[in-house]
RNA sequence: CGGAGUUUAGCGCAGUCCGGUAGCGCGCUUGGUUUGGGACCAAGAGGCCACAGGUUCGAAUCCUGUAACUCCGACCA
């Protein structure tokens, strides 16, 4: 490609708009464009990029038997409808105004299942992995960070059909593998973790991650390989110790001690002999969850154990109402209002506790939670924090930030039995399908690359992902015969030997083509000047080291093959 | 959806407090000189100052409303 008529539209200033690294490269080096808040126009450079992701992606899943579907982005609702998520989607899903009854998918597993359910009718049709890489549509509420979060973004997403569990043990594992290659296969550094399944459903899921400042998620590591989404995280942190007391229930005076960091400071106590009331309104009814000392409730954990997705905490004239005090002072015992009492794990059957006494100023100890109230469940509620030990040695808890790449599920039947897709088993009984579901952000790739490799001057590619492999710098090209010449002859020679190559024959002064060539990154630069040529020599600089080398003109071709057979 | 901010030439910004009809740098066009790390000189082109309404003899500037965009939070298969 010469450069002189290919569009690429690199800046030299950082547009305002850019806050994070990937963001501000992908405008500077002329990847990508904003049309809206969200929603982005790929030009051909980054788009040349995207391909190379889609087809490893490709490749990698046809490998464990995938096949490539393209399904519509336009969807009949009454299939949303059936599965109860066109409710659960809420905003998130675009409507058509002007259509009745259609709306933007913002993932295909009703499609999917909807097909399986005309066409696959025995075990002996199964097992099968339906995939695309195709347009995703969701009003997000907040679009950020570039293409990281948009409303219209590109999705690998594949889905596996089995007709036992152990088979989708096994889709399941090969797309767990396959994930492992293709991020591999982009040289991105990535870590697996265990995740909620959100609206999704099913039983079991994990997300590939990328530590990143710009991550939305936050992930909880260890040393040991504990890895886990800080919505699920579980940590080894002790519990509270049942003391062989039995003391009775004394109240005490706590003017000003509204944090259990004061009353810890007003009263010299441990943290350990606090505990803390949550109370959330759950399906419209209020409940109170008591948690240890100053541990944070979970709200995602919060909503599976009560599988649902409607809670809020409590109103300050909700809290009063209910309980009879103000934030600060509120407990277990004497609430206004009988409510539900749940308590987080680690305060199983402990004593000697001291909470609120639903009077303002007033605090409670020597409460017994066996002998003084009527805990309904313990259920792990609470936030891992840094530092805690983790669950598999008891290695220290690192709490990261990271981007989601990709994110695998365990669905089970909820779709095949919500669609009614179901199959013959070798007894001829009819069983819904078993269903698993893949999907890999495609942009998102592209973004967590450059965020992981890029310097102050611009974007480092290498070879997998590069939109080309060389990048040809004429230097005062319009100047010279000899320039010129070895220029064609280079980019002949070097096409012909499979190498795709981008020909700065621009008519610019030679500091504008270097730095150019730092900023869109690509891994070789064979620069052409007379300075060189003069002796016969060629330089050739390693952009990811910042090597440079001298060859021979009649060498290029060797020292090329070299360097991209590693 | 809550909070904050921004909107003036393709890009980055000044001008707004204190009203008088728009400016800087980069980029772009033309000519000349330069030419191995974002050149220099000269002459140019380019703006309904986000939109709508109001105040005023006069509004980028003051007032009211709306929109778009960005950030923080909430939400996020």
């Amino acid at each position: 490609m010469r450069q002189s008529s290919f569009f690429i539209p690199t800046l030299k200033e950082v547009p305002n708009e850019a806050q994070i690294p990937s963001h501000q490269l992908m405008l500077r080096a002329g990847l990508i464009r904003q049309l809206a808040s969200g929603i982005f126009t790929w030009l051909p450079f980054g788009y040349i990029a995207l391909k190379k992701v889609m087809n490893i992606l490709r490749e990698e899943i046809d490998k464990i038997g995938g096949q490539e579907f393209l399904y519509p982005a336009l969807n009949p609702i009454e299939i949303w409808e059936e599965t109860g998520r066109v409710e659960a989607m809420g905003d998130v899903m675009f409507h058509i105004k002007n259509r009745e009854g259609l709306v933007l998918a913002p993932t295909h597993e009703e499609i999917v299942t909807y097909h399986a359910k005309q066409h696959l009718q025995s075990y002996r049709d199964l097992p099968q992995i339906w995939y695309q890489i195709q347009n995703k549509f969701r009003n997000e509420a907040r679009p950020k960070s570039g293409v990281l979060r948009g409303r219209q973004f590109i999705m690998k997403d594949s889905y596996s059909m089995d007709s036992n569990w152990e088979g989708l043990d096994v889709s399941y594992q090969n797309h767990f593998d396959a994930y492992c290659k293709i991020f591999d296969r982009c040289n991105i550094k990535f870590f697996v973790v265990g995740a909620s399944s959100g609206s999704m459903g099913g039983k079991k899921s994990q997300e590939f991650m990328v530590e990143a400042d710009a991550g939305e998620d936050v992930c909880a590591i260890s040393d040991s390989g504990y890895s886990a989404n800080i919505e699920v995280a579980v940590s080894a942190k002790e519990k509270i110790v049942r003391l062989a007391l039995n003391d009775e229930i004394v109240e005490f005076e706590t003017p000003n001690s509204k944090t259990i960091d004061e009353l810890i400071k007003c009263f010299n106590l441990n943290e350990s002999s606090l505990a803390k009331s949550v109370i959330y309104i759950v399906n419209d009814k209020p409940i109170l969850i008591l948690m240890s000392g100053n541990d944070e409730l979970n709200e995602t954990k919060l909503s599976s154990i009560f599988e649902t997705n409607s809670f809020r905490p409590a109103e300050a004239f909700e809290l009063f109402n209910i309980t009879g005090a103000n934030a600060g002072s509120i407990g277990p015992i004497n609430l206004k209002q009988k409510i539900e009492i749940y308590a987080d794990l680690r305060l199983e059957d402990a004593n000697n506790l001291i909470s609120g006494a639903n009077k303002d100023g007033y605090h409670f100890k020597n409460i017994d939670l066996r002998r003084d109230t009527q805990i309904i469940a313990y259920y792990d509620f609470r936030t891992v924090k840094a530092n805690e030990p983790d669950i598999i040695n008891g290695s220290p808890i690192r709490v990261v930030k990271a981007i989601e790449l990709g994110h695998i599920f365990k669905l089970g039947t909820k779709y095949s039995e919500a669609l009614k897709a179901n199959i013959l088993d070798e007894n001829g009984k009819e069983n819904p399908i078993i269903m698993g579901s893949y999907g890999i952000g495609v942009e998102r790739v592209l973004a967590c690359y450059i965020e992981q490799n890029h310097d102050e001057n611009g974007i480092i590619w290498q070879t997998p992902l590069a939109p080309f492999h060389v990048h040809l710098l004429g230097l005062m090209i319009e100047k010279s015969d000899e320039v010129k010449n070895a220029c064609e002859r280079l980019y002949l020679d070097l096409s012909k030997a499979g190498f795709e190559v981008l020909f700065d024959d621009r008519i610019e002064r030679p500091g504008v083509k270097f730095n150019d060539a730092d900023l869109i990154g690509l891994p070789l630069q064979i620069i052409v000047g007379n300075k060189n040529l003069v002796d016969g020599n060629i330089e050739v600089k390693i952009r990811k080291t910042g090597e440079r080398q001298i060859h021979k003109l009649d060498e290029i071709i060797i020292v090329t093959n070299e360097y991209f057979k590693l």
